[in-house]
DNA sequence: AGTTGTCAACGAAGAAATTCGTAGATTGGG
DNA sequence: CCCAATCTACGAATTTCTTCGTTGACAACT
């Protein structure tokens, strides 16, 4: 029961917990029925996984009842901060400006969300 | 020699490519004495991955002398891009903002940083 | 020419991620 | 009470990633 330090996500893990994050909890059939390409994937694949993804702690689960209960082991913001910070290191050379600066031209960001970001900058200018 | 969709680099081949562009272009040798934990690791090891990168088309290397000489394929811009956006989409819903949020809050950001991210916002926002 | 060191190539082994088939338990209807 | 549907568990196959030993070629020096 040493609990280890939480291993990144997969893609495959990373699409789980989007839904999970989403529903809140869900049982392995709701998780399958909501990925994106669950026409292409067996359910037996989506329950290893989320069995898998048991062990490694993503998630948790409810097994009182026959048909499980899952949810995300942590909340969205913790496991993005992993990985944003991660992605920072191995590519960005520490410097979280460097990927802002990409972010900001690599996708179309809506006016609504610039102000927001401004509005997050003046924050952090201000004192 | 179809050229596939390029794929994304491992954790081991992106400590490659920052060495080579960090560096412009190196032997194996060069690579594998400027990895952060290359005392861990044996000089085959490296060889083996800068031979799958060529593979993968990550790398390009002339081999016209015995010792062969190395270089990223692509610049680190675009390979940033595509991180960036793939990690928008994987954990983000696809909202850049959401991302830069996060990675304004995940690491602490110099003045000069962010006056140089208020810049950018800035002629994004004015026309 | 022979020894020593360096290099690329190859193969293979081990670990992790992905995929699914099958089996056994349980539930709900008829 | 039996049948069909649904679920978990288990094991195994496949692929990808990581690691390194060995081999044969080449170079440099003596």
């Amino acid at each position: 029961m040493t609990s280890v330090p939480l291993p990144r996500p997969t893609d495959a893990e990373l699409a789980i917990l989007r839904i999970l994050w989403d529903r809140g909890s869900a049982t392995v059939r709701e998780v399958h029925e909501q990925l994106p390409d669950s026409e292409e994937r067996s359910y037996t694949t989506t329950l290893k996984f989320m069995q898998i993804m048991t062990d490694k702690g993503l998630v948790v689960r409810n097994t009182e009842q026959r048909t499980h209960i899952y949810k995300a082991a942590h909340p969205p913001e913790q496991t993005r901060k992993r990985l944003v910070n991660d992605l920072i290191n191995r590519a960005f050379n520490g410097s979280a400006a460097n990927l802002i600066l990409n972010a900001l031209n690599s996708k179309q960001t809506s006016p609504e969300e610039l102000k927001e970001i401004r509005s997050l900058l003046d924050q952090l200018t201000e004192d």
